[in-house]
DNA sequence: ATAATATCTAAACAATCGTTTAGTTTTGTT
DNA sequence: AACAAAACTAAACGATTGTTTAGATATTAT
């Protein structure tokens, strides 16, 4: 009984995801979302509620997006070799002349760090927390691990893939190999 | 033959840099600079000439305040243990209870890899090529490294300082420590 | 065909952004 | 004492921020 929606909801987050992602929440503005999503604010208020709104699915939208990536960490049963793997998964772009736009929810965790914004920061720690729950996970096929160690071998992962997906905004395929071959060295 | 200042330059760019450092360079605005710094937005723009120019040298300013920690970096003769101390020096903060606003340098670094504000970009990139060429220098006081292990392990540590860095914005002390402990275990 | 309803466009909203202007006050020099 | 120069206050600037409103348009059920 009413008008149908002259876009895709998917396709349109899809295009707000990525801009978000290039530029960070508070340097896009809703006047570059209109013109990116190619539909009228009226229609972003309608079906996103508001800016903060708009960000939080684009976020899950990345979530979905990046499962391609994380499905082999989730299903691997190599332990630390599907961690490695999953690192270089991350910073694919970096080795395939795309632009360099880093890890959306890490962008996300570091421009919202001091920020009081409850929702998204509630996002972003639960994905850590997630993230680190399969290292551990990984960690610990490793039979000649005890669990002390296990846990320092996770905080280790967890603020290496943290400053990976922060540096794959601006270093060189070489620093990042460099970098990832290190990490992994002597685990 | 004219008035005197009734402000410190220093004073005022001090908290102006600790406003910046807090929140990063786009979220502060004018209006909560001013009230921080505690004189008016033309003496600002007199002084700093505009929002950009107030916050490079804010930037210098950053760097000759943490001097306390690079002064020892570059004097000292232990090589990798000077970076470890390094490492250690940059992340004081989170073991003191003090407030973590991680590293400016970094911060920026990261708030701008997607700017086209050619200055500041300009700032960073020196800086990050500086600390490179320190680490590089650190290293090769090990006579049983190669050249081309040496260029390895720099990557690696640039990568690692700067992941660091962001990650001290919201880890726990445990984590940085089990972090820096790891990074430096098997150099 | 008509009524109902959801979606569209386009304009306007108040608030805030970085920046500038106008006018006053203070200081130092002659 | 009078003038000149710099620093102050406070208000306003136009542009842009996120958000909302009003009205036209299109679709569907009856």
């Amino acid at each position: 009984m009413a008008r149908k929606k002259e876009y895709n909801k998917e396709e349109v987050l899809e295009k707000a995801m990525q801009l978000f992602w290039r530029n960070g929440y508070e340097t896009t503005s809703m006047q570059m979302l209109e013109k990116e999503m190619g539909i009228n604010k009226f229609s972003i208020y309608s079906a996103f509620g508001n800016k903060q709104g708009l960000f939080l699915e684009s976020l899950n939208h990345y979530k979905l997006r990046i499962n391609s990536i994380f499905e082999p960490l989730i299903q691997g049963t190599k332990g630390i070799e599907d961690i490695k793997q999953f690192f270089y998964d991350s910073v694919r772009s970096n080795f395939n002349d795309e632009p360099l736009k880093g890890c959306l929810v890490t962008n996300t965790y570091n421009e919202f760090s001091e920020s009081e914004d409850v929702l998204i920061k509630e996002q972003m720690t639960s994905f850590m927390e997630d993230l680190k729950a399969i290292f551990i996970e990984k960690l610990q096929m490793d039979p000649n691990k005890d669990q002390e160690t296990v846990l320092k071998q996770a905080n280790y992962l967890l603020l290496a893939k943290h400053g990976l997906a922060a540096a794959a905004r601006v270093n060189t395929p070489k620093e990042i190999k460099d970098y990832i071959e290190m990490t992994f060295k002597n685990l």
